[in-house]
DNA sequence: AAGCGAACCTGGCTGC
DNA sequence: TGCAGCCAGGTTCGCT
């Protein structure tokens, strides 16, 4: 479910609640997600004080004060909601009174304000770790990522480095998180249509045989950073699953220009007919005559 | 090595 | 109404 826009989203929703938050305890529904939860995962949280909430790509990272980070990925389905005991007003937003967990309910943190912050996820694709601070960057999350497109690394020239001599298609590109780190399928398709470019052309055709950007590197890589931008702004789209965690929509689902559009006519001018093709079992959306 | 398809898992929607 | 089939925003594994 969540690309990048959708997590930053649910990290600003908790840090007003878990930022500076002494966890009391927690509840672990079940013993794995994706992958198993660390051993003592619930013991080696109680007591801890939350220091600070990051995000990097697609991870959310919890900052404990006794040096590890809680990291914490939603896979396609993962959510949270925070309760309150007769709902609250926090921060300006409204938390609902707590109610009944639900089916998929599966890490429940108890907060000594009395928020309770819990974690749902029914494909349970999604992860929770506890990792050193100083071994992040170098843990099996972190050590493949690409870079971060709201960093201040992406640019032309970083783009046209990154997919010089890349055969594979601009969209398997962007999808890569080994190149860049936090673009989707929702967001790869709405990037590539804002930068008039197909989602089957090469991947090493925006860069010059020497590895420096070509105009379409560089409106390529201003298409990436303005669609997850204006998407952050808007609280990530809304399609069946992602809401913001005091039960908000998101609301750039409104501004897809080709997203779940086949067969409507692109938003510009001299446009065709939005179509939608399938690569490894992924919908890609485009419009064949504004996108070469 | 790079690139591609399948698998992981559940729920919601469509069409018969 | 019931059920089969298809689709879904991510990541990882295994096979060319």
């Amino acid at each position: 479910m969540p690309e990048l826009p959708e997590v930053e989203t649910v990290r600003r929703g908790l840090a007003p609640v878990m930022e500076g938050a002494v966890i009391d305890h927690v509840e672990q529904r079940r013993g794995d997600l994706r992958s198993p939860f660390p051993k003592n995962f619930a013991g080696r949280l109680a007591g801890r004080r939350i220091t600070g909430l990051g995000r990097r790509a697609k991870y959310i990272t919890a900052d404990l004060d006794d040096g590890t980070v809680l990291v914490i990925h939603l896979g396609m389905s993962g959510s949270f909601r925070i309760e309150t005991a007769g709902g609250a007003k926090i921060a300006g937003r409204f938390y609902h009174p707590r109610s009944a967990l639900r089916a998929h309910d599966h890490v429940v943190l108890h907060l000594s304000s009395g928020a309770v912050v819990v974690f749902n996820d029914p494909r349970r694709f999604g992860l929770m770790d506890l990792v050193p601070r100083a071994e992040l960057g170098t843990s099996k999350h972190f050590k493949g990522l690409g870079l971060e497109p709201l960093g201040n690394e992406l640019d032309g020239a970083a783009l046209a480095r990154l997919f010089a001599g890349r055969k594979a298609p601009l969209k398997a590109s962007l999808m890569d998180q080994r190149l860049i780190a936090g673009l989707g399928n929702i967001y790869v398709s709405e990037a590539l249509w804002r930068a008039k470019l197909s989602p089957d052309r090469k991947a090493g055709t925006i860069a010059t045989p020497g590895g420096k950007a070509k105009p379409a590197a560089e409106a390529l890589a201003g298409a990436i950073r303005d669609v997850l931008q204006a998407a952050v702004k808007a609280g990530g789209s809304s399609l069946r699953d992602h809401r913001q965690v005091d039960g908000e929509l998101g609301y750039f689902q409104h501004e897809f220009a080709v997203y779940g559009r086949e067969g409507e006519p692109c938003l510009r001018e001299d446009g065709g007919t939005i179509r939608r093709k399938v690569h490894s079992s992924r919908s890609t959306f485009y419009c064949p005559v504004c996108q070469r």
